[in-house]
DNA sequence: CCTCCAAATAGAAATAACTTCTATTTATAT
DNA sequence: ATATAAATAGAAGTTATTTCTATTTGGAGG
C-alpha cells in the first residue's frame, strides 16, 4: 500500500479514502473490475459515491501508473493493478477473471514492421489459472456473446 | 469474393446486396473500419440505410468468420477483413489510422505462464507508417484521451 | 492548530454507441 | 411462381460513460 501511496503523491494526486478504498479493493481481490463492480462494491462504506466519481478516480489512477486498462470485447471499461513500472503485459483467467502480471515480454519493439515505426505494443493473454482448472468444468463463469478477444489459436 | 460467398452460404446467410456490398468495402480497402464508417460508404449506393442494419450484418459476418472484431481503447467497435484462417495480428498507423496485418506472431500459445493454460492471445502494435513519417510533423492526428493502449515502450 | 486553495466530490443532465422492436420487404429453396 | 425464413427500415430504448456546476476537503504553508 506504501508504494500505491508514493505513486499518488508523485502524481500529484491526494490521498482520500475513496482512492485508498479503491485501491485497497485490487489489492485485495487481485482481479479487474469494471466501474460499476467498484462502485456496488464502495456502497457499504461510501453510500454517497455516484458512478462519476469512480470513474473519474479510475482514470486518475491510470494516469498515475497504479492501474491499467483491461481489454474485454464486452464494451466495458475493465480496470486491473499494474504492478510493475517496468515493461509488461498481462494475463486474464476467463472463468475467474484473476489477473497476473507478464513479466517477460518475446516483442521486439526495434524491429521495423511492414515501413511502420513501432511506439507501443499492447499485449493480452487469456486462459485458465490453474485454481480454475482444477475445479468443476461446468462451473464456469458464464461470459457473454464478443466478451473473449480474438485470435484463438 | 468467392470465398466470402461460400462462408456466408455455409453459415446460411443471404447473399443480400448490402451485405456483398460491406464485404467490398473492406476488401478494396483493406483497413479496419467502424459501423459508421461503414454506414456513411454505404449512403451513396443504399441511400435508405440505416445504422442498426450496419451493426446486424457486421456481427453476421463476424460469426460467419468473414471479418474479426478489432481492439481499440476508444469505445466503438472496430472491424476488420479476417482474411485468413491463419493466425494474425494488425498494427496500426497512430497518425492516420490505416491498419496492417502482422503476418509472423512471436507469441508462443503452447508455453505456460505461471500456471495458466493459454487459450487465447490478443497483440496490437501502434507505431507510424511510412507515409505519415514523411508528412510535417505538426499534422497528427489528434486522439482521444484513452485512445492509445498501454505499454508504452 | 488554522487557513487557504487546488483538487476532489456529488448529483443531475448530456452524450455516444449501440440494441431492440414491429412492420414490411426480399432472397432463395421448392 | 410461390412460400417462407431471413433481411431490412425506422423509431424507440438501453447502457456505459462524460460533462457540468456547485460544494466540500486534503494537505502545504503560516
Amino acid at each position: 500500500m506504501e508504494r500505491y501511496c508514493n505513486k499518488l503523491k508523485a502524481g500529484g494526486l491526494k490521498l482520500t479514502p475513496r482512492r485508498l478504498a479503491i485501491i485497497g479493493l485490487f489489492v485485495d481481490h487481485n482481479t479487474h473490475f469494471t466501474a460499476e463492480d467498484i462502485w456496488s462494491r464502495l456502497q457499504k462504506r461510501f453510500s454517497r459515491c455516484g458512478l462519476p466519481g469512480v470513474y473519474r478516480n479510475l482514470e486518475s489512477l491510470v494516469e498515475c501508473g497504479i492501474l491499467t486498462r483491461i481489454q474485454q470485447f464486452d464494451r466495458k471499461k475493465h480496470y486491473g493493478l499494474c504492478a510493475g513500472s517496468h515493461h509488461h503485459h498481462h494475463i486474464t483467467c476467463i472463468r475467474c477473471g484473476k489477473v497476473d502480471n507478464i513479466e517477460d515480454c518475446a516483442f521486439d519493439s526495434a524491429k521495423k514492421i511492414k515501413g511502420y515505426t513501432v511506439v507501443s505494443h499492447f499485449i493480452q493473454v487469456n486462459g485458465v489459472c490453474g485454481g480454475c482448472a482444477k475445479a468443476a468444468p461446468h462451473r464456469d463463469r458464464v461470459w457473454g456473446k464478443g466478451m473473449f478477444v480474438c485470435s484463438e489459436k
